[in-house]
DNA sequence: GTCCGGAAGG
DNA sequence: CCTTCCGGAC
């Protein structure tokens, strides 16, 4: 590595030691369970969203065990709200084949982490370098932010050859030990002083060796930008009896195997299945990856026989029992 | 409104 | 190589 960066994992496990996170709920073990959960909680979500998700996982599935156990659906209802649903369904499949293939151990490389559901190259890489201690890289997007900064990567991450080579020149600046503190520290530096916008230059340990450091946002670079486009469609909230009409969404797609109102492409088709008096409900504005999604809500009470439509009546009370996308739980209040 | 973030499947 | 998956912070 070139003369300047030699110093640079020293550097950064010096500073994870006095400046780093050494109390998130995930830390200070090596239980590669606790480590997986979080790791995977962590992808797209935020550490602050992930707390509390977090805590009440451990406290239902103190273990890999217990969680292979759970039927699907209860895994569900617990990770409803935090997004991104096929890391539920992962997150399950994962925990059976560690039940099955291992025993309910994890195995102990980031080679075999990474035949698991769920888990790619880069958490494959934080699980074994936290849990076993091996040194290997990881690249989630903090340390892509950190490391392209550092380098001043010039190439595209769009392009899976660029990628390719940013994931060389991270394993190239491993350091000989103390990998585990490294990796938290890289993390820790991605979170809290290299952010994403307006990076706090002076407070970091490698500003002195830092390519980017005077066009910091210019980096990482990746050119490819996802084009949006707008879905619209109507629910039906159809209640009957103190019961509310839900279905369950088909795998794969949008929200798979969570619950939801009947949903329809148009009022008319709306108003001939529902079959009564209806209220139009505010609409909701809901945007994904993809798409910007706006939902009419249309509510019906109905007080004779309930129309023949698919699905599960489901006592009021028991809602919170179901796993409901984040617009949905905000709808029932 | 705009931006951000890993893995799987095609 | 491309597309598909959410919700929250700003």
């Amino acid at each position: 590595m070139p003369e300047a960066l030699s110093d640079f994992g020293a550097r950064v496990v010096a500073w994870q030691k006095r400046h780093g996170r050494h109390e998130l709920p995930w830390q200070n073990t090596r239980d590669p369970y606790r480590v997986w959960l979080s790791e995977i909680m962590l992808q797209q979500t935020q550490v602050t969203t992930v707390l509390g998700y977090y805590a009440r996982f451990l406290e239902r599935f103190p273990t890999v065990l217990e969680l292979a156990a759970a039927p699907l659906d209860e895994v569900l209802t617990l990770w409803a709200g935090l997004g991104y649903y096929s890391r539920a369904r992962n997150l399950h499949a994962c925990a059976q084949a560690v039940a099955a293939l291992h025993g309910g151990a994890f195995p102990a490389s980031a080679a075999q982490l990474q035949t698991l559901p769920g888990i790619g190259r880069s958490t494959a890489a934080a699980i074994a370098a936290f849990c076993f201690g091996e040194r290997v890289a990881i690249l989630d997007g903090n340390v892509k932010r950190v490391l392209s900064r550092v380098l001043a990567f010039d190439g595209d991450l769009a392009s899976t050859r660029e990628e390719k080579r940013l994931w060389d020149r991270a394993t190239a600046l491993l350091p000989a030990r103390e990998v585990d503190r490294y990796t938290q520290g890289l993390m820790d530096l991605g979170a809290t002083v290299c952010t994403a916008r307006k990076p706090d230059c002076g407070a970091c340990p490698v500003n002195d060796l830092c390519a980017g450091q005077h066009e910091a946002e210019r980096y990482p670079i990746k050119t490819r930008k996802l084009k949006r486009s707008r879905r619209e469609n109507w629910w039906l909230w159809l209640e009957h009896e103190g019961r509310v009409l839900l279905q369950q969404r088909p795998a794969p797609g949008v929200w798979a195997g969570l619950w939801t109102l009947p949903l329809f492409d148009d009022e008319a088709s709306l108003r001939a299945a529902a079959g009564g008096p209806l209220e139009p409900l505010p609409r909701i504005e809901h945007a994904l990856t993809h798409f910007d999604w706006v939902l009419h809500p249309v509510r019906a009470v109905l007080r004779d026989a309930a129309p023949a439509l698919p699905g599960t009546w489901v006592p009021r009370e028991e809602l919170a029992s179901y796993a409901l996308p984040a617009p949905l739980k905000k709808l029932f209040g």
